[in-house]
DNA sequence: AAAATTAATGCAATCGATTACACAAGTATA
DNA sequence: TATACTTGTGTAATCGATTGCATTAATTTT
């Protein structure tokens, strides 16, 4: 009893003690422990195993204020509820738990105070680095400036924004845009509508003009009209879609930037009573689970999200650990891959995923 | 140009910078801008306006060392693509920002290795506070009583475990079992299914409880084959449900413990032909948004999430700022809604949600 | 054997903020 | 007017680990 009081009291145990317990200082128990070259093999051995004795624990605290690093990185999304960023977010977790590191997850629910409130109060806690996918490509760039002047690291990745010496990792949403296009085509769909969204993101312009580029080599009249800004919401998805089969001449497929508006398209195009994809097919953007698991499941562009999560992780380690000073930017571009499900597919031959 | 290089190069300002700056010493400063009542109104007022117009801003780090206070609390979730748990998260940052807190988010994805590791580097990084879901009640509890002994607060939501002076948050399972039977009971429904869970988790234990008890209550016969446990997983959904569809008596109706599964069920359900809800309803449990949006929206049980993070998040702010070592620990439980919706609705007299 | 290296360790400052204690000046009390 | 409090600041230690610069001992070179 006495002694398990004693035990619950005890101090966490400090290179000092350990210092003590085998007559040395604790500079040399701190180099032993660091495998610090200049110190003996028998003192090395010596050290680590009464640490390990004595159950020492690092103050990480004491380590970071002395070497400026924390070993917590940030990350910002616009919010974590959707697969897409939880997948991107398990990649860079995945890569830098191993390494030491912590994450601290911030969401701006795309609203811009919180996305420069969050940067402000991670480089304040002093992160080692920030990887974020932005809310808004008008956010005023004082903040960026700042994250530079601390030389902390910034990776993009899926949203970005084009700044000097930042890198990014992305997918090549013009591609992908592109073969959901040609996609539909194939199946016959001639008047198709595009479901865009705040096109100062780069990822949801480059959506478009894959779109259109699509659109324009096969022969297809481009038509302005049939391209709405939405946002990544099933009740937007509905609203836009409701305009769109009022119009004289309604479309014969939507291409959605987002799987959310895509599922407020199919909704709304089922209670108008017309057939998907007969009447209309629809294609989605990020493959969220639910596009699989609808009745009528949604065709949609895969991002790789735990991939290019894993990789805006491993450029993260490569600058943070680089001595040079003004390093190249790196513009990583994944491809995405069209998964064909129910909700465009009307020549049925083949299974679906 | 110069004049930009220097303030880039520029190093951040401390408390030493300030002091020489007005002439006082760095403890006046540190007790000026920490609104310490021993120093005058004059030389407070003159520091913190130096300070802001210095750009100064307090390491975190340095403050944490010393006070022993990293400000990080660890969040540990099973997982948090789903719309509950990000939804807590959502709550606990709420409530835990606008106090200077950051929130270390950390996944099981419900292995137990990942869920200890999560503790120790949690722990090793400092954390004030551990808020957490466990994955499993029986991991070894030696995690647990490592955190007792630094004296970490830990809290528990939604799952939990019984640990003496560990205060919890979670809602009422039983009750929302309950209700959920009750009202499968009052659509006539008369063999009820129960989709259970790993019952070692309180939770579980709990929905199977108050399921048991409204069958019976109701005085309907209880039969113990109409409960199976499985996994909160679309396809484990199908698969249990694939097995209770062969039983000479198959159930009319069917409460998941899980939205997941109750989707599985709702895909195997149809595939075989029947008719939801009026051959068999369905309700599931959690309310995720995909519980509404289906074409066949489900009945489910709101847990309100965001409010379940807030009052955790307010516990962890009492327990950490109170001197007193031992406090009484708090057992918070919220009532849960059942949110009536098609699947379950055979009387079509009212709208759904 | 003296001089020059090399190896292993100690000393002490440092990172930046906090705080117990000391001290000086000012005000109130006797 | 001497004594006792207040009030506001300064001094210096502290949190725990790291690291440049000695320093000592051991080894090699000439």
């Amino acid at each position: 009893m006495f002694i398990l009081y004693l035990n619950l009291m005890k101090k966490k145990t400090t290179i000092y003690d350990i210092a003590k317990e085998v007559g040395l200082t604790a500079a040399t128990v701190s180099r032993a422990l660091n495998n610090n070259p200049k110190i003996s093999e028998k003192t090395r051995k010596l050290v680590q195993e009464t640490a390990k004795k004595m159950n020492y624990e690092q103050n990480t605290l004491a380590r970071a204020l002395k070497s400026g690093k924390s070993y917590n990185v940030g990350v910002i999304v616009p919010r974590m509820d959707s697969n897409f960023f939880a997948s991107v977010i398990r990649g860079i977790e995945e890569e830098l738990y191993p390494k030491g590191y912590h994450v601290i997850i911030c969401q701006t629910h795309d609203q811009e105070n919180l996305e420069t409130g969050n940067i402000n109060s991670l480089l304040n806690a002093q992160v080692d680095g920030i990887l974020m996918s932005i809310s808004n490509a008008k956010s005023k760039s004082n903040v960026f400036d700042s994250i530079a002047q601390k030389k902390v690291p910034l990776i993009f990745f899926d949203r970005k924004k084009e700044i000097p010496g930042v890198s990014s990792v992305t997918i090549d949403d013009f591609n992908g845009a592109y073969q959901a296009t040609k996609h539909l085509i194939e199946q016959g769909c001639k008047r198709i509508a595009h479901l865009s969204n705040n096109r100062s993101l780069e990822i949801f312009k480059n959506r478009y003009l894959g779109y259109k580029q699509a659109i324009i080599d096969h022969g297809l009249e481009f038509d302005e009209d049939l391209v709405i800004e939405t946002f990544s919401k099933v009740s937007e998805g509905r609203k836009t879609v409701k305009k769109l089969l009022k119009m004289k001449n309604p479309p014969d497929a939507i291409f959605s930037s987002s799987d959310f508006s895509a599922l407020g398209a199919i909704q709304e195009i089922k209670d108008h009573g017309l057939r998907i994809p007969e009447d209309i097919s629809v294609v989605g953007f990020s493959n969220e689970p639910f596009t699989k698991f609808m009745e009528l499941s949604i065709t949609s562009v895969d991002q790789s999200p735990i991939e290019m999560g894993r990789i805006a992780a491993k450029v993260f380690l490569k600058e943070v650990d680089s001595k040079t000073p003004k390093k190249e930017s790196e513009k990583i571009v994944l491809q995405p891959e069209l998964i064909i499900r129910d909700s465009s597919l009307k020549v049925k031959s083949e299974a679906s995923a």
